[in-house]
DNA sequence: GAGCTGACAATAG
DNA sequence: GCTATTGCCAGCT
């Protein structure tokens, strides 16, 4: 509960994301209570640690696209293991939300 | 305690 | 669709 901080309830939640599906920033910070901490999620990936199997590729930013700002990850990387999955990209390097969006709730 | 940073989101041009 | 700007939140210095 309150002992945990707020990366790892971000790294549980991404945990749970199903193979072949994708959540986004906003949505796991709404899952969260933070509908606005968006940016406090994808700071949390990047804050994870090694011993830690979080699919972060899974985690996308809104319209299901790879923005990746920090530059020292690899988008290319991160399409390759979301394809490796099962989830298909657009030319322009969308996903299909309306089918690889992952829905679920806090009671899974 | 204040300021900075960051793998975002939403809006505007 | 892209770039620029603003807002939000949590952790770190």
């Amino acid at each position: 509960m309150s002992s945990e901080g707020f990366f790892e309830k971000v790294w549980r939640i991404v945990e749970k994301i199903p193979r072949g599906k994708v959540a986004t920033y906003g949505q796991i910070a709404y899952m969260l209570g933070n509908p606005r901490a968006a940016r406090t999620v994808g700071w949390a990936l990047h804050s994870m640690p090694k011993d830690r199997d979080i699919p972060w590729q899974r985690v996308i930013n809104s319209r299901g696209r790879i923005s990746t700002d920090c530059g020292e990850h690899d988008p290319g990387v991160q399409r390759m293991l979301l394809e490796s999955e099962g989830v298909k990209f657009d030319e322009k390097g969308f996903v299909d939300l309306r089918v690889y969006q992952w829905r679920a709730r806090m009671d899974e």
